[in-house]
DNA sequence: AGCACGCCGACT
DNA sequence: GTCGGCGTGCTC
């Protein structure tokens, strides 16, 4: 019979361009398959996992082909959908597919291996002719047998190891290898259970009486086993060992002796690492208020009509239970729902709510699991598009942005909540999309649909359903009626020229908290990030402690009374003396959550106060544990950023404050307007419940801004009106989209000249839609120099060939000598 | 990304 | 003279 020679197109998870060919062993031939892990060498020693995209016979030209290492797993690891939406953000977002693979796959199922050396088996321990650093090596490996290349580096107190090892192994001493470790691997737990042959009432009472008089201990395990397995009822529950050690204090010997005799006997067997939970109710129990069951219909027809439905409902308006709901009617169609929140808003407040009505159906995607944990929620959404119920399978998904990687075959529905939220955009690493914009295709793909809920929709969502691209639903009453809360200003100007101001906090929110306190009821106070930190000035010449690396002032850290810089990690102790002018009057600036914090203290010294920021919520388990205090009245006043503004939801606050708002509509950005509206918002949502209506103070030094006044009256419209207008003048999204180019030197007249010529080049095809090169905000980053080129595409354009010029032209300019060194990040859609 | 190769400066 | 810096090119 005749072989077919085949090879492989996979994908690496590199930033390298497009797939690379390898060639299938004969061996391989019947078992392999696109979306299957395989392991594969690439370059000189380096050996990774990659992913079979593509099968064919078509023998590439100009190079020699490698072999596929081995197959790895049974089955594919992915499937077509999800390397279709690889492909969609790779060329939408502007990147390698591979960097997609890099985000995509939970670590532990990629593997690249590391370069270790060992002793040559055929090496005869004859130390002569080795210097000293070859003979330090080869003690070293005579004890450890193998080492990294770090530890060689560190055994011989130099960094370039390699010349050392080639000596090494022409000398035939040692050999490299290259070793791929398995991160991923099952969980096997033993069991115990009674042999048969003791399985009677007779041989059991025999054992019990010889135990009795010779071996109490076994007596106890055996005892503890017939109980917890409920033996005696005829219903043997399977017992781990773990378990029924866990009950007999020092039982080990007994129960070994146990298993020596033969009375029990031992298997071993896989067990799942995720917790398993019992729904407790039905989804159809829930009652909805008339509001919510008239938002429900609304939203059920949007979507029979509309491949998107933006769900535009006011604070607390009870959108998690119109979810529920929804979600439900998808399962009972055998679909598969994925629900997306802010990381930040990922709480087991609403985890417990899904929990409650679907059980073991639902499963958390979280930052918070280990690399293990993610393998098995990965298969088990994988399995959710099995037809067996002997698998673990999750057909509802909780998670951040990174959930929509996840190996969905059968996907119904996709709720993005807060769907205005920015960190469903990712920055750092590419791909740098947006993970709403990216659902609402992968919906797409899977011929689902999509449904986005918020309070303070993105300007862009609105203008969607405004147009008609998506179909609209708005509920503007709260749950139960509760009142939305009345918004006051503080005008810092006034108070602070009649001197009523203490510290930063206006006679009017003071009196505001003070009420409150009586009451017994909650308060918390909000302090955007900017701002938010504490720096050194010198009073007499104004001089500001920088960062050698970065161009930004060093930031104070109480704990270690040091200077902080938050972009590159540099740090120095606090100065006696202004590096500047000598002088040793320096004092703090700025006013942060624990300056608040301090300052409260003062003010009501007998309040509970506790700080959220990011602080004080770096440990696993901090920010929940805040949330829970909070929640059962342990803390009395709760001063935070951002995280206070998540989606969370407490009964008993009847006072906001907005510390400062105007640090936050001063920011110099398009979006600022639409975002201090979101905020103030949303901080404002948190107050007020039941009987009691809210009230919010925003701290200003004009309270007559627009969008003050906006969010006074809880006005979407108007800011909405306000701002597509200035989108549609100024040429911002929705109107126009926009491409950021950032481009990176350590030598800044060399970025300059560099940034002019692609800017040059750019304009040559776009004009004047090519903005700058200008510096950014912060012009230095880790002693890189930066600078940005912005670019504004028309919506109606044909953006992707548009693209497709743009990455020809950045390709043209990484070519020409001069500039190479420089790099060139794109972000498509910036936020 | 990682790694080799190749070119320059400052020191055993 | 060489060690070690990094700029550049390539990986099936």
């Amino acid at each position: 019979m005749e072989r077919k020679t085949l090879f492989a197109d996979v994908i690496l998870p590199l930033p390298v361009k497009g797939s690379f060919t390898y060639r299938v062993p004969y061996e391989m031939n019947d078992s392999i398959e696109r979306w299957r892990r395989v392991v594969v060498q690439f370059g000189k020693k380096k050996i990774y996992t990659a992913i079979v995209v593509n099968i064919h016979e078509t023998p590439p030209k100009g190079y020699m082909v490698k072999y596929i290492l081995s197959l790895l797993d049974e089955k594919p690891v992915m499937n077509e959908i999800q390397f279709r939406f690889w492909q969609w953000i790779s060329n939408y977002y502007m990147c390698e597919t591979g960097e997609v693979m890099n985000v995509a796959i939970p670590s532990a199922l990629k593997l690249a291996s590391e370069t270790r050396i060992t002793l040559d088996p055929s090496f005869d321990r004859n130390l002569e002719g080795l210097n000293e650093k070859e003979y330090l090596i080869t003690e070293a490996l005579d004890i450890q047998k193998k080492l990294t290349l770090t530890e060689v580096e560190n055994i011989i107190e130099q960094k370039k190891v390699i010349p050392v090892i080639k000596g090494l192994i022409e000398k035939k001493v040692v050999i490299l290898e290259e070793e791929l470790q398995h991160r991923y691997k099952p969980r096997s737990e033993t069991f115990i259970s009674l042999r048969a042959s003791f399985r009677n009432e007779a041989t059991l009472q025999q054992l019990f009486t010889e135990l009795e008089k010779r071996a109490f201990r076994q007596l106890e395990v055996l005892m503890a086993w017939i109980s917890m397995s409920g033996f005696e009822s005829g219903t043997t529950k399977k017992i781990s060992k773990t378990q029924l050690l866990a009950r007999v204090k020092n039982g080990t010997s007994a129960l070994n002796a146990l298993i020596d005799k033969g009375v029990f006997e031992t298997n071993k067997q896989t067990v799942s690492r995720l917790e398993t939970f019992e729904a407790e109710a039905q989804p159809d129990e829930i009652e909805l208020s008339l509001d919510q069951a008239y938002a429900l219909q609304e939203i059920r027809s949007g979507l029979d009509q509309s491949s998107v439905v933006l769900f535009h409902g006011v604070t607390s308006s009870g959108k998690t239970e119109i979810y529920i709901q929804l979600i439900h009617e998808m399962l009972k169609k055998g679909k598969q729902v994925l629900y997306l929140l802010p990381e930040i808003a990922l709480t087991t407040q609403i985890i417990n709510r899904l929990r409650k009505y679907f059980g073991d159906k639902v499963g958390v995607y979280h930052s918070k699991h280990n690399e293990q944990e993610r393998v098995e929620i990965w298969k088990s959404v994988q399995n959710a598009g099995l037809k067996s119920d002997k698998v673990e399978k999750y057909q509802v998904i909780l998670g951040p942005r990174s959930a929509i990687f996840l190996p969905f075959s059968n996907l119904g529905l996709i709720i993005v909540d807060e769907e205005h939220d920015h960190s469903y955009k990712q920055f750092d690493p590419a791909p740098r999309y947006l993970a709403r914009d990216a659902a609402i295709y992968l919906a797409s793909l899977h011929k689902a649909k999509t449904l986005l809920g918020t309070a303070t929709p993105s300007i862009e969502s609105y203008f969607n359903a405004k147009t008609g691209k998506y179909a609209l639903v708005e509920l503007d009453k709260r749950y139960g009626d509760i009142l939305l809360p009345e918004i006051f200003t503080a005008d810092v100007k006034q108070e602070t020229r009649y001197k009523t101001m203490k510290a930063h906090f206006s006679n009017l929110l003071m009196e505001h908290i003070t009420a409150a306190l009586e009451k017994k009821e909650q308060v918390i106070l909000f302090q955007n990030r900017r701002g938010f930190s504490l720096r050194l000035m010198c009073d007499t010449c104004n001089w500001m402690p920088e960062c050698k690396n970065c161009d930004v002032t060093l930031i104070y850290h109480k704990h270690n009374n040091q200077l902080k810089c938050h972009y590159c990690g540099y740090s120095r102790k606090v100065p006696e003396r202004c590096d500047s002018c000598g002088s040793t009057h320096l004092t703090m600036k700025g006013f942060g959550t624990e300056k608040i914090e301090d300052d409260l203290s003062i003010i009501f010294p007998d309040a509970r106060i506790k700080r959220m920021d990011l602080d004080t919520t770096r440990s696993k388990f901090a920010y929940q544990t805040i949330i829970n205090d909070f929640e059962n009245r342990r803390i009395d006043i709760l001063v935070g950023t951002q995280m206070v503004t998540k989606g969370l939801d407490f009964d008993n606050v009847s006072v906001v404050g907005i510390m400062n708002a105007d640090n936050m509509i001063s920011f110099p950005d398009f979006r600022s307007y639409e975002r201090s509206f979101q905020q103030m918002a949303q901080v404002s949502g948190r107050a007020g419940r039941k009987t009691r209506q809210g009230k919010v103070i925003i701290q200003t030094w004009n309270p007559y801004q627009t969008v003050i006044q906006d969010v006074i009256r809880n006005d979407y419209q108007a800011m909405y009106n306000s701002q597509i207008l200035e989108r549609r003048n100024f040429k911002y999204p929705p109107f126009y989209r926009l491409i950021n180019l950032s481009l990176k030197h350590r030598d800044a007249r060399k970025l300059n000249d560099g940034a002019r010529e692609l800017a040059i080049l750019l304009r040559e095809a776009l004009g004047k839609r090519v903005l700058g090169p200008e510096y950014p905000l912060v012009a230095r980053i880790k002693n890189l120099y930066i600078k940005n080129i912005l670019i504004k595409l028309e919506r109606d354009e044909n953006l992707s060939d548009n693209k497709i010029l743009i990455q020809k032209i950045i390709d043209q300019f990484r070519g020409e000598a001069i500039y190479k060194s420089i790099r060139v990040q794109i972000d498509v859609d910036p936020v």
